[in-house]
DNA sequence: AAGCTGGCTAATGTTTTAAGAAGTCAGACG
DNA sequence: CGTCTGACTTCTTAAAACATTAGCCAGCTT
């Protein structure tokens, strides 16, 4: 990593991406909920009772969610039945896929039971677990120390030192 | 995506890696004060500063990342300085970058500001920026469409189906 | 038409997370 | 020897997040 650490100082962490994500899926519960969408979940009650949560908890986050594009509300019906709603992914909700994947990785590695993960994610054509990795755009395979944080064009800066 | 949805009945979801890993950075707080450590933020007060939390909040998210193995508090020395203790990455954390960087990836595509990203993470050798990407063991790309869940071996099953 | 079931909403209470202000403490420095 | 500064801790209070319980509503089944 870099020694930007001076000039870190005047610039500002409100327009942080990582920040503004964090606005729309930082609790547990939401990122679980996502986690249960992936797994295939789509009922209300099943949300519910696959996460863990009370209801209006997951109402709650389905609602904040649903806003927040990640997920629709679709309505579908099965034969003999009335018409009920789906929770269903969005490309913006498929796009999260990345997150949960690295989190369940650093999980599986970090912070597994003796016995091993619970679940495995697996590529459907060749069968080898699937997981989150670093690259640049080159191609590049990336860890911690291959990386320099710069300014990006969104960045504001703070006027050299006010504040 | 499979349609093990009956299968995951039978499953336990307390098992689960995510929620293991969501444990120990589960809040906004722990995750922005990870963000910090990574762009080189050391010390208590400039995480403080930067995350944008209080003291106490920031004391008791340092104390949790360090009991949990992510930071480690080391004494430093500046000339002329006291001793002085400095907040720095494990391996344990290092490796924690995968999930900020899918996060900063994710909010820079769905939820950026119009002028784009703040902050840029490019390759130190090559200057390409920086993503995270799925890929199988065997090196193929993933997409969500491409993934499959199977049961892990910590898989706890609920015999059959007692809740 | 009455009951049942899935899918919620409402009311209430608790726990977690966090802010703000103030105080402590160690040691360099004058 | 007293002050100052960085690094906290300790209050106190507020705001989220969440659990529990209960109730509602639509509409299929009987």
């Amino acid at each position: 990593m870099t020694d930007l650490l001076t000039e870190r100082d005047a610039w500002s962490t409100t327009n942080c991406s990582i920040a503004r994500a964090l606005e729309i899926v930082g609790t547990k519960s939401a990122l679980l909920i996502m986690r249960e969408a992936f797994f295939g979940t789509r009922r209300f009650d099943d949300f519910a009772k696959r996460v863990g949560i009370g209801e209006p908890a997951t109402s709650a986050r389905l609602k904040e969610l649903t806003a927040a594009g990640l997920l629709e509300r679709v309505p579908y019906r099965e034969p003999g039945q009335r018409t009920r709603y789906a929770y269903q992914m969005t490309e913006k909700g498929r796009d999260f896929l990345p997150v949960l994947m690295a989190l369940r990785q650093w999980g599986d590695t970090w912070a597994a039971s003796e016995q091993g993960p619970s679940v495995v994610v697996r590529h459907d054509e060749c069968g080898a677990p699937v997981h989150a990795v670093l690259q640049c755009e080159n191609g590049h395979d990336i860890t911690y120390g291959d990386t320099v944080v710069d300014r990006g064009p969104g960045l504001i800066r703070t006027s050299a030192d006010s504040d």
